[in-house]
DNA sequence: AATGAATGAGCCTTCATTCAT
DNA sequence: GATGAATGAAGGCTCATTCAT
């Protein structure tokens, strides 16, 4: 007989009637959500896989089929976080056809949508705290995520500047000042709030904005 | 003396009912440099007393004379750590007569003196990293440490637009902007520069006392 | 058919309460044949299932259709090594009509050819490794194996002595002096030969068969 | 308080009394005999460290504090194990000065003392169980005890044969013959036994002396 | 019959902590 | 004060066993 939902049945006995193929495709992604809680949470070195298993819904033993180690986790973790977002936003500025500080805006808060309002905004803590252990996933995130976010906003100021709608300036560090706010952001919704500190992220998210269109605009230096 | 010689009670019993004041004055700095240097580099768990004590120069056993334990350790690392640093820096303050443009730019160029460019800096990412699972350092720190470093530069502003020095502004605000490239500049000194990100500190810190000596002063632009 | 169809019941639930025979008989040997050469390889404790099925070309849990157990794949190993080779003997040995000289060198040979030179001379090196762990199993080897073998050679030293071919000897000294390099030839092929030493595996077996010759015939030296 | 000696006593605690420093020497080979016994007994694979630590009467962590690892306790079991004992063979064998027949008896005699009688003589039962495991310690075996223990019997043999007291042999195969029954009286104490055959070692191994006499004897061939 | 994903008990190993010297 | 041998709880990882498909 099956088990018709009840308010009482735990998340793990629903997963068991789901069918063995689905559950299989799933796993890694829900291993790796799991996990990347966890890591934010109490650091890398600090979570048991017990831990990690028990959020997925599964046993410990089951991490192992889909990972070879903590450590290949960790790396899935990462690469798995970030990357996919990066190559949607990529696409969305090779298609975008409006004004570059229409650009702008929409990848700021298509960042907080997708990474910064969610729990991928954990990653960036992720490599703050273990990058030194992980010299490799380092190297990667620089390759993969640091390296090509920066030449996202990097394509806009330029677009905007050959459009004459941004003046010219420093564009390595405009893209400093566009990017510090955003990773303090990030920084503040998973540590430093616990350290008693408050921030309402989307008033910031907008502050920030506007100071960005300000300083960018030719017409600022006239005024 | 203050604990006069019992015979029934051996020297390790009584130092076991000193108060913990006594034992704190005698805690050897090697200890907590040592220390803060491990935790930073690897992260409190993954951090071993073995090399914490290997790297001071002492046993094992040795630790345990000035320290409960390994969290009462990471305690003493963040407790030593900036305080006496914001107590001379709040002194300084006090005794400043100049403008207050020229205070704060004492300020930022003696934190990176005092912290920002010492071993030091990596009590901050330290807290980032460990917030989570120390919630009681991070009580301790946003009372001592990110309260009254916030309470620093507030003072300095209101006497600068007291003054009529600096132009009407948002004070919290500023804060946020004063003090996050510094954060940054922390971040990538400790952790992201080992994502193959570089940065060179001196001119980072120059130039972001230039925009802040523009963005602060009543005669930005032709406003 | 031993189990007619039964509506309320299901062909594994039947399977279940099939006698062990039933299963024994349809057991496949390569799945033997492959745990023979891994638990010889490897020692029964080291050797994984995985790898028994994955030799044999099976899933792992195939071979739980046709075992209990790990161990009772060890003892079907065992019980389906030897016997079947040693009834085959002791059919040879009744039908043979020629001297017992020609039957001993009849055995010593057969034994290469069927056991000695073959996968299954891995048993022997198998029980010295693990009878300890096994009683039930080493005491079945004992009995089905070591004084069947035995006897048989007796049987031959008895029949050698009768007809006057063989001179008079303590029999069970014998049987262990012509035994010995028996087994010895096993565990240099199985064992020691990882440890650097080499033999010529019929050279020493034809050595063997004529020392004993000499040794068993009355005419042996000028007594 | 010192606690006497009571029957009750553990040898655990027996040992809590002992000085720290002679305890710190002894180590290492109370626990490599734990550790042979054990891996005798069960095999490697199948012997914890947790009963290996309990036998020798400390805890598991300390294994770790003079072993890196379960390999490194096995290479150190058999490295210890017989290489001193034929050591002191070959200081016999060079201070020798009677017959080569009282030599040999010697050594197959003072063997039984020193090897075959004692738990040492676990160790060529483990080698031929493991070698194919450990590759590099079936190696180390193979010259630092199979090729040193022939060579004591092969200066044993020629000695014999360059005074004349023995005939003119093959010398290699002779020395197969010397060792294959002591092998298998060790194979039958640690294995086989267990198999239900029964040995008595003391008439088995004269049995061999007195059958090695006449063997090698000269005047054997005109008896 | 056969598969292989899932399980979880168990073992090797680490390391914070203790304590006799 | 200082040491470092010893401890044992805890965690990463393995693998025999189960069971839905």
């Amino acid at each position: 007989m099956q088990t018709p939902a009840l308010p009482t049945e735990s998340e793990k006995d629903a997963r068991r009637r789901m069918p063995r193929r689905r559950r299989k495709d799933a796993r890694p992604s829900e291993l790796t959500a799991a996990a990347l809680e966890l890591f934010v949470e109490k650091g890398f070195a600090a979570t048991r896989l017990d831990d990690v298993a028990a959020r997925a819904g599964v046993s410990k033993g089951t991490l192992y089929l889909y990972f070879d180690s903590k450590e290949s986790l960790f790396k899935a973790v990462i690469e798995e976080g970030i990357v996919p977002t990066l190559i949607a936003a990529e696409q969305q500025l090779a298609e975008h056809s409006g004004s570059a500080i229409e650009l702008l805006r929409k990848l700021l808060f298509g960042w907080w949508q997708q990474i910064g309002g969610t729990r991928l905004a954990g990653v960036p803590k992720l490599i703050i705290s273990e990058s030194r252990n992980f010299p490799d996933v380092a190297q990667y995130y620089h390759d993969k995520v640091i390296v090509r976010g920066r030449a996202l906003i990097r394509t806009v100021l330029q677009r905007g500047m050959v459009s004459g709608e941004f003046r010219t300036l420093d564009v390595e560090t405009a893209i400093d000042v566009i990017i510090a706010p955003l990773l303090m952001l990030v920084i503040w919704r998973f540590s430093l709030c616990f350290c008693g500190q408050e921030t309402d992220p989307a008033a910031y998210l907008e502050t920030h904005f506007e100071l960005l269109a300000n300083g960018l605009s030719r017409r600022q230096g006239i005024q």
